[in-house]
DNA sequence: TATAGGCATACGACAACTCTCGC
DNA sequence: CCGAGAGTTGTCGTATGCCT
């Protein structure tokens, strides 16, 4: 009986035959190989008559056996044929085949993934099997705690001192590793603190023993997807070094191009770039996702400062001592990072049950529907298929009706108290049963709200069963977490948190396999049903609604108390089925919303809090908005600010004219009217082009890579005509050239108008009066 | 190889309109 | 008086980035 903790899982095709190979760790630290040989590939097909099936083949391609099985299809009841074949790529020409005799299901699993399905085996978690020599017999899985080892690498490229551009043309001149107990700097020009090697290649052949010498389960590196990996993979490929860090001595394998992925055989490759902009991305404050800004962020360290331009004639010149530091710190960073995000990034391994390396690489989307896929294994559930290219089509076309919101009434109010639906969604789908497989069901009765459909009250649907099994689950980890505090089980929790939550989206994403616009319609009317309850009920109490958005109501307390805020809590309660419950957030003493832009309609989305210890919880407005003139977010925040806290009109006046007056004198320094903006396509493809277009042109005819995702800031100088035609890179700009006027029209005052016209000040009795002083000096 | 829809806002593209000027 | 061209105004579409 051989126990071991499962990394990689991964097959080859050995004469004839497809052989799994688990690669992982024992107890006492020792690195396991072992393979399966006795896993047969397979799917099914749904049909009245299996004749044929036997005798499918192609080529070398050929069914082994065929099995029927009573299956559930969407929850219901089908008759399924379990068709094997002898080689894992014989499925997608098999499958083919098939069609003409029913519908194929589960054709398009990968092989290793189905292995771990059926098994029921989860990597980083403990497994057991029963070996003869390294071949497994049996396999089944357990629980245990295991702390990977990992090692964090970088490298750093010569770059000439007027290019910036990646190009694989140019050496790599070092590369670091890092682990707590195992540093070292690799290079070729003496340098203090780093093994030099004769040449690149003989570096990058070191690298390669030092990688494994150390033998790690997991390597990081950040952004090492798309820049560390197939760089070196590049300069190997020219200097004919095999980049052979696989356990089984293969290479390190690239895939995709707009969206890279590198991958090696038995060691979990973590790109944490990719992994922290995607999972943690929408949480966290920094525009940015550098190393320097996330760690800034998520560690409280920043890296020390080293001008990277120069890193090219620095080398030319013999220099490189401070660039050894830095490339070993960089490595330091990202193990640090690797361990602050380890608890989550474990969790969501082990929930969604994929390799880590698929697991660090997942969209929301696929969390979700391999968790499902997961469930439905053991439910007995066929997967349904992907959509074709014209399902998703017709699905695109479908618009489903979303959340409701409340139009404000502008102005400023006192005691303002916030409820919100405990996970919302998520609890209506429990609560009634929501579910693909429980749409206007034979053995019930009954209408949604705004829709002329109802779901089952007898049966358990899948859908709504696997999360309410999740929320019953998140509620008692969430228990055991507050009597004491555990950052494994916090991780698990937001884990569960971002599942959950990922749900309702998934449901209308044109490419999911359990896509359903009558559950995404259903849940959205629910929603809308229960947010508007709230408020019908808040008025009949008497108290004043201020606001609404799709699971919240704000209630201005007026004369009312909190202890009242906490009856009304209790009142709403009272009417709702489990799992739902409306919750009081807080109670903030003072909120402000504001009018649209030149109407006197309330904006919705966009308002200001004052929470009781004096912070301001801002929404929507300019402030929150990377694309806005820093000087108009600054002043706007502290305008906000003056109006919530200070109550103070006379300074909010005063605020906004000295401002004013600061850009017409172009006192301002540059950093203070820039505006940034992210790219969502290369520049190429713009119908109309914007400032950030035209900032985006200047940066290519830099010749700098501009690409989807690329964040430009520009400032706007003086002059005639078109915006664009009057945009200037930031970098660029020179003091005294951005035009005051424009920020002063276009920027500052549409972001403070609005709040100001709140406190009955005009807008032009701001800027007249700056024009009166600056008349008055003149 | 985008989890969803709702919303505010800025600016360009384009059409319609006004104004000016020369004949 | 008309017609060309410049300039202005208004509407609509594109684009970004936020909120829940």
């Amino acid at each position: 009986m051989t126990r071991f903790f499962l990394v990689d899982i991964h097959y080859t095709i050995e004469a004839g035959k497809a052989i799994l190979r688990l690669y992982g760790r024992d107890g006492k630290g020792k690195p396991v190989t072992l393979k399966d040989e006795n896993f047969e590939p397979y799917f099914y097909v749904v049909c009245d008559d299996p004749a044929g099936l036997e005798d499918l083949k192609e080529d070398d391609f050929h069914v082994t056996k065929v099995e029927k099985e009573e299956k559930l299809l969407l929850e219901k009841p089908v008759t399924a044929y379990k068709v094997y074949v002898n080689l894992p790529t014989a499925v997608p020409v098999l499958r083919e085949l098939a069609k003409d005799i029913g519908q194929t299901l589960e054709d398009d699993v990968l092989f290793a993934r189905r292995y771990l399905i059926d098994k029921g085996l989860t990597p980083l978690d403990l497994v057991e099997a029963e070996v003869e020599g390294d071949s497994i017999k049996t396999i089944k899985a357990e629980t245990g705690t295991y702390t990977p080892k990992g090692l964090a690498f970088d490298i750093e490229t010569y770059t000439p001192p007027d290019r910036k551009e990646i190009d694989y043309d140019n050496p790599i001149i070092m590369i670091a590793v890092y682990a707590p107990d195992y540093q070292k700097v690799l290079t070729w020009k003496k340098a203090k603190g780093a093994e030099v090697l004769d040449s690149e290649k003989a570096m990058l052949e070191r690298f390669v023993d030092v990688v494994k010498a150390y033998d790690p389960d997991i390597l990081t590196g950040y952004a090492s997807d798309g820049f560390d990996l197939p760089y070196l993979l590049a300069r190997c490929k020219k200097l004919k070094v095999p980049l052979a860090l696989g356990k089984d001595g293969s290479s390190v394998i690239t895939k995709g191009r707009s969206r890279q992925e590198a991958r090696i055989t038995g060691i979990a490759h973590v790109d944490l770039y990719k992994f922290i902009r995607r999972v943690l991305g929408r949480t966290m404050k920094t525009q940015s996702f550098s190393l320097n800004n996330v760690s800034q962020e998520l560690l409280g360290e920043k890296k020390q400062e080293v001008d990277l331009d120069n890193i090219g004639s620095a080398w030319d010149a013999g220099k490189i001592d401070e660039f050894v530091e830095y490339n070993l710190q960089d490595t330091k960073l990202t193990y640090n990072l690797m361990l602050k995000v380890w608890p989550s990034l474990l969790e969501m391994t082990k929930i969604v049950g994929l390799p880590l390396f698929d697991a660090s690489r997942l969209s929301f989307s696929q969390f979700v529907e391999w968790y499902m896929m997961k469930k439905a294994f053991s439910m007995n559930e066929l997967f349904p298929a992907k959509p074709g290219y014209r399902e998703q089509t017709r699905r695109m076309g479908q618009r489903a009706q979303g959340g409701y919101v409340y139009e404000p009434e502008p102005g400023v109010y006192d005691n303002i108290a916030v409820y919100d639906y405990r996970s919302l969604y998520p609890s209506i789908i429990v609560s009634h049963n929501i579910s693909p497989g429980t749409v206007n069901c034979e053995c019930c009765k009954g209408k949604i709200p705004e829709h002329d459909m109802h779901f089952c009250k007898k049966k358990q649907g899948f859908v709504s069963g696997v999360i309410k099994e999740l929320l019953d689950y998140r509620t008692t980890i969430k228990k055991q977490s507050q009597k004491n505090k555990d950052v494994v089980l916090e991780a698990r929790a937001y884990a569960l948190k971002v599942l959950l939550n990922s749900f309702y989206g998934y449901l209308g994403f044109a490419m999911a396999r359990w896509y359903s616009t009558q559950c995404v319609e259903a849940i959205t009317a629910y929603a809308r049903h229960y947010v508007k309850d709230v408020i019908a009920k808040a008025e009949k109490q008497g108290f004043a609604v201020r606001y609404g958005d799709t699971d919240s109501c704000m209630l201005e307390l007026g004369k009312k108390t909190e202890k009242d805020a906490k009856k009304f809590l209790q009142l709403v309660n009272k009417g709702l089925a489990d799992p739902m419950e409306l919750e009081l957030e807080d109670v903030f003493p003072a909120g402000i919303w504001v009018a649209t832009k030149g109407t006197a309609q309330g904006a919705k989305k966009r308002y200001a809090l004052l929470d009781k210890e004096g912070n301001l919880k801002i929404r929507g407005f300019e402030s929150v908005r990377r694309n806005a003139a820093v000087i108009a977010r600054k002043t706007q925040q502290e305008l906000l600010m003056i109006v919530l806290k200070d109550r103070d009109k006379e300074k909010a006046v005063k605020l906004v004219k000295d401002t004013v007056d600061k850009l017409r004198k172009n006192e301002l320094p540059i950093e203070d009217v820039v505006i940034t903006t992210q790219v969502q396509k290369t520049t190429d493809k713009y119908e109309s082009v914007g400032p950030h277009v035209a900032a985006a042109k200047l940066m290519e005819n830099k010749g700098r890579t501009v690409k989807k995702g690329t964040i430009v800031a520009y400032i706007v100088k003086k002059g005639e005509g078109k915006i664009r035609d009057r945009v200037q890179l930031a970098e660029d700009a020179r003091q005294g050239e951005y035009d005051g006027e424009y920020y002063i029209t276009n920027s500052l005052v549409p972001a403070v108008e609005n709040i100001l016209s709140v406190l009955g000040v005009s807008p032009e009795s701001i800027t007249e009066a700056t024009q009166q002083t600056t008349l008055a000096g003149f």
